[in-house]
DNA sequence: TGATAATATTTAACATGTTAAGCATATATG
DNA sequence: CATATATGCTTAACATGTTAAATATTATCA
């Protein structure tokens, strides 16, 4: 127990979990660099086709980012006509954004791409070990800890 | 095949691995914090410390990091005396990397808070769950696409 | 051998990650 | 109602991520 030496770098699940998901953001990025948006802005922008208007807030909880990123992204979307940021109509603290129809078609164009690319990932993976995969990875992220 | 609307970001690949990473690294960043290194100067020392001496090149494809960031990293853990970067022997355009005995304790002195959090969250997440989750991880990062 | 291609590393430029602090508005409490 | 505290978002500062270009050295080969 409390071992004085590190377990394999091989074994270590920061740096496992990057390996993995550098694989397939290797694949995926020749599409975003078309669309011409960086890996963030896709994901706020899919968040927002997905699930509506919302806060920053939500939408860094969601996106997996935090919030001083996405402030930044959020400034770039909108100055870009990819999204619209208006006032919370009762809470003077709050925004709202909202995709534009810019960004939704930007969405809707890419959208058959990024699903050929997981296709492709998921048949050379394994469709069975891709969901088990995502299991795992759902309840890790859940853990009580 | 090829569907116009894309998949719940609940089950996207790429932010499921950066949600569940999330999970790991806010359990390890306070040691990391209390240590005054970074997750990637953290990273770059392990490997040296597994493997020994090596070039950037190398370093970059064990830690999982791009050059030009390495670049930086190393700049910063050389002048700081966590490792030594000397010219290749035979070949003039590469460098050797080697950590130093700063640089070694400094990961020695935090290896066992590092495998005390492992612990808890294997015993968490569960021993025989974690061994899938890294094997998956592993055959999804080589796989031949 | 001498031009050419390949390799190892760095630099540059811009976007994001991370932590701490700042600012405005809302809520709670005496 | 006044003040303290909490919440939502932004700014600041520094480190890293990402792509493209630059630099130096080595390997290739006509």
């Amino acid at each position: 127990m409390t071992e004085k030496k590190l377990r394999a770098t091989s074994r270590a699940l920061p740096i496992s979990l990057l390996r993995a998901r550098e694989k397939v953001m290797g694949q995926i990025r020749p599409m975003l660099a078309d669309a011409g948006v960086t890996e963030q802005q896709w994901r706020v922008l899919r968040v927002l086709t997905e699930d509506g208007a919302m806060d920053p807030t939500d939408i860094a909880d969601k996106s997996c980012l935090l919030l001083p990123s996405l402030t930044r992204i959020l400034k770039y979307l909108e100055e870009n006509g990819l999204v619209t940021r208006t006032k919370h109509e009762t809470d003077g603290r709050r925004f709202v954004v909202e995709i534009t129809s810019k960004g939704r078609s930007l969405i809707d164009h890419n959208a058959p791409t990024s699903n050929r690319i997981y296709s492709e990932i998921e048949a050379a993976f394994g469709a069975k070990k891709m969901d088990e995969l995502l299991d795992l990875l759902d309840e890790l992220a859940h853990l009580e800890l």
